[in-house]
RNA sequence: GCCACCGUAGCUCAGUCGGUAGAGCGGCUGACUUGUAAUCAGCAGGUCGGGGGUUCAAUUCCCUCCGGUGGCUCCA
């Protein structure tokens, strides 16, 4: 709805003819209305009548600021370009007529549908003249419709449904904050989440002003974080046997299958306006990869078929006041796996697989069942016919977990799991998801010719198994900083430091010999630096302990003599001497079986910029 | 998006009941030549988030926009 005020001396208007089939009926066809705030109004196609309360509210507003007790409401097609229909505009208009009356003004209109002549003086201070404009949020079908979704929540435990407000939640306190987060939105902290100042003084990641908000900058040592956790998920989808595919970014708003499936999706869009035509920015994978499995060939032999995109990015335009940090952002890294498979039996058994895959993926980057929670959620109709399998999915977590049952089905999918982080903030994110989707494949005509040589619908599963790669990165540093509050040093699994080892020599003399240990060290894929600079030795160490750096050491007389390496571990508590061959030799086995990238800065401290 | 709070040097923050600003860290220069969490001294950095209004005068008061954080709501 667009408004346009101009605070008058008078106004007055005179009908002439009708202008739309469906006009109002004249009550008078003129009025003079002396020293009146005039609203102008087009109602346009989003609104609701819920936009006429917000207008009253805005109306109000500005009659207050300049003291107006006489409002007259003035149905004007021509603030828009995107009008309502006129039956439409009539209800909320009168809506809004309704609601200036209950607001204790004395409230004037000329009638919606007719052409009319109007005088009007403005009376030209500073706030005499205004335009709002007032939005609805373009809700999705499936946001409009979530809070009618009728929910059962249980928790579940050695397979009894335990109903959730009576669950004796001793020796489950991160369970405890889970759900009530989750069911009953309250929390109790109020303070910035650590993983925020942590992903400033490390140098992780940083907001970039110049873009919309949500879209982040990484910095060198960020950047080589996320490219060791996208290489590290993709490797171990791909070893489970999916292929990794890319696909567009954007795609057409007005191609059928995706705007159903936009309609049925909890999210909103970026949009692309190009030239005439208009674009949305993905949300997931999804699209990409159902429309190429659309044009494949595929025989019940061949399934399960799994493709695999990390997308960079998914983009969702969430509500501004949402985002946060590294938690929730508007251009995410989401891996994204879809399995086609034949029936519900082998959808439970590769959802079952992927369950487990991402129990294993979120281990390796020091994530254990320990420290997120888990949430089932499935149809009443899956419950009746799968409990010994939903059973089963708890048994194996070994702790109770959060359980949802939609009475109906409403989403594509009728089974998903999430594994979500409950921060020092109390608040819960998910991580990683699989959902069984049985709804897709028949929106987007993917077929596969079963044993009887008839095309059938597969059905699909959606994984993430790690969830979104910012969101990793967040729950590591706030998993850190809980092990800071319990006296532990906050640090990154060593794979994913960006600096493994920090070498300080004592003196300037020292920095040759360094340099040697500096090569040996490096030529064995291990990521080290050396801190060059003149400062005391002192300041390095404290430096060097406030980036996260697992292994320390210092270079002087006594190493050049001895020929070995005193070193300062982060995980231990004394320091100790140890040859570079062993120090070498311990590093490597930490770090076997996960990626590698070298250094990504200038290995001498003295060279490198401040970031942040 | 709505509500609340915040935005002062590269960073963290102090301050001005309206008269254009300070500290620590960081940076630069110099001294010191150092053995496990901050060596010392000097110097250079600010259209006090943007725009508008009130005022003789605005970083300070008012409006508005932008950004951040918290809450609502929602999700990977």
């Amino acid at each position: 709805m667009r408004l346009l005020f101009i605070h008058s001396d008078f106004i007055e208007y005179n009908v002439r003819e009708k202008a739309t089939d469906i006009a109002e009926n004249i009550e008078s066809e003129s009025e003079r209305v002396e020293d009146v705030l005039v609203v102008f109004v087009s109602v346009e196609r989003n609104d609701k009548m819920n936009t006429a309360e917000n207008a009253a509210e805005e109306i109000d507003n500005v009659a207050k600021q300049i003291k107006a007790n006489k409002i007259f409401i003035y149905p004007y097609a021509h603030l828009s370009s995107d009008l309502a229909n006129s039956e439409q505009a009539i209800n909320i208009l009168n809506k809004l007529r309704k609601r200036v009356r209950e607001l204790g003004y004395e409230m004037h209109t000329s009638p919606f549908g007719w052409y009319k002549s109007f005088k009007i003086s403005c009376k030209g201070h500073p706030l005499s003249e205004l335009s709002k404009t007032i939005t609805e949020n373009e809700e999705t079908e499936a946001l409009r419709n979530e809070n009618k979704l009728k929910t059962s929540w249980y928790i579940l435990i050695d397979g009894i449904l335990n109903d959730v407000e009576k669950f004796d939640y001793t020796g489950y306190d991160n369970l405890k904050t889970f759900v009530e987060y989750e069911i009953k939105g309250t929390r109790a902290v109020q303070e910035t989440p650590p993983h925020v100042k942590y992903m400033k003084t490390l140098e992780i990641a940083g907001y970039e002003e110049g873009s919309d908000a949500g879209n982040l900058r990484y910095y060198p040592k960020g950047k080589l974080i996320k490219n060791l956790i996208e290489n590290y998920i993709t490797s171990r989808v791909l070893n489970y046997g999916a292929q990794e595919v890319e696909t567009p970014i954007m795609y057409d708003y007005n191609h059928p299958a995706l705007k159903s499936y936009l309609e049925r999706f909890p999210a909103r869009q970026y949009t692309v306006l190009s030239g005439e035509d208009r674009f949305f920015l993905r949300f997931s994978a999804c699209f990409g990869q159902f429309l190429i499995a659309k044009d494949a060939t595929i025989s019940y032999r061949q399934l399960p078929l799994k493709l695999y995109e990390l997308t960079r990015y998914s983009f969702r335009r969430e509500k501004h006041g949402e985002l946060v940090g590294l938690r929730r952002l508007r251009a995410f890294t989401m891996p994204d796996m879809h399995t086609f498979v034949t029936d519900m039996e082998n959808a439970k058994d590769e959802f079952l697989k992927q369950y487990m895959l991402s129990i294993d993926v979120l281990k390796d980057f020091g994530l254990s069942t320990e420290d997120y929670e888990v949430a089932i959620r499935f149809t009443r109709e899956f419950y009746e016919n799968n409990k010994e399998f939903i059973n089963d999915l708890q048994k194996m977590i070994k702790k109770p977990v959060l359980i949802q049952i939609w009475e109906e089905k409403f989403f594509y999918f009728i089974l998903k799991f999430e594994f979500n982080f409950v921060d020092n903030t109390k608040k819960a994110a998910a991580l990683s998801t699989v959902q069984i989707d049985v709804d897709n494949s028949k929106r987007f005509n993917i077929t596969y010719i079963n044993a009887r040589n008839e095309r059938v619908n597969p059905l699909i599963l959606h994984c993430s198994p790690s969830g979104a790669v910012e969101r990793i990165i967040y729950a590591i540093l706030e998993k850190a900083e809980k092990d800071k509050q319990k006296g532990m040093k906050p640090m990154f699994p060593i794979w994913l430091s960006p600096t493994m080892v920090r070498i300080i020599p004592v003196d300037k003399n020292h920095l040759e010999f360094s340099e040697k240990i500096m090569d040996k060290i490096k030529n064995s894929s291990i990521r080290v630096d050396i801190d060059d600079r003149e400062i005391s030795l002192s300041k390095k160490i404290r430096e060097a302990e406030m980036d996260w750096i697992p292994y320390i050491t210092v270079i002087g007389d006594k190493e050049i003599s001895s020929n070995k390496l005193t070193v300062r571990e982060r995980s231990g508590n004394a320091n100790y001497e140890i040859t570079v061959e062993d120090l070498i030799k311990n590093i490597r086995e930490r770090i076997s079986g996960f990626p590698y990238r070298d250094l990504n800065e200038n290995p001498y401290l003295s060279k490198r910029i401040i970031f942040s």
